[in-house]
DNA sequence: GTCACGATTTGT
DNA sequence: CAAATCGTGACG
């Protein structure tokens, strides 16, 4: 039975909403697959992390774009880290994907591993080669909410959601 | 045009 | 703990 590709309606909503939903469902890129782990939400305004804190930029132009859309950024020189674009067109906000079962852990590892590189930034995740299904199966494991890895400012804001295994982290 | 820095990873 | 490595954004 085939997985279905997650609705628009799924992204159009508050990014934390989304960040905590995404757990568990099954990211899929030109046919390879696996359950999203963990997650970072960077919202909007209020939130000196994310890179659309300081508004509409060339770079940024994905994040106030419409929901579903992938967000993919090079980082330190070689790595690239994809993201969810999430809530309404015109309003920022976006879900880091930070770890992908069977496929690495770490943004710039899964990135790799999956084959999602620079030119799926944009791309719309309900029809390209880059989707996101619904997962078939409840979640059976406790979601973990921490302070964001790697950053500095707004470090203290609890937007890391993560299916960890008992006694982890 | 110039420059400092970063949502990371890997090796010492 | 430090290197690798380069696009972006701020400033002039």
């Amino acid at each position: 039975m085939a997985l279905r590709v997650l609705p628009r309606s799924f992204y159009s909503r508050p990014t934390v909403e989304v960040a905590r939903d995404l757990l568990g469902q099954v990211l899929e890129c030109r046919g390879r697959r696996g359950r999203i782990l963990e997650v970072e939400a960077y919202l909007g305004e209020g939130d000196e992390a994310a890179h659309s804190a300081r508004g509409l930029t060339p770079r940024t132009k994905v994040l106030f774009g419409p929901p579903g859309h992938a967000y993919v950024y090079f980082i330190y020189g070689m790595h690239c880290c994809l993201n969810v674009v999430a809530e309404p067109e015109g309003t920022a906000g976006c879900v880091l994907i930070r770890s992908v079962e069977g496929w690495g852990d770490g943004p710039g590892k899964l990135t790799r591993a999956m084959g999602i590189g620079l030119e799926l930034n944009g791309a719309d995740l309900l029809t390209g080669p880059l989707r996101i299904l619904a997962s078939a199966h409840a979640l059976k494991e406790t979601v973990t909410v921490t302070p964001r890895i790697g950053i500095r400012r707004s470090a203290e804001l609890l937007l890391r959601f993560a299916l960890e295994d008992r006694g982890e982290q």
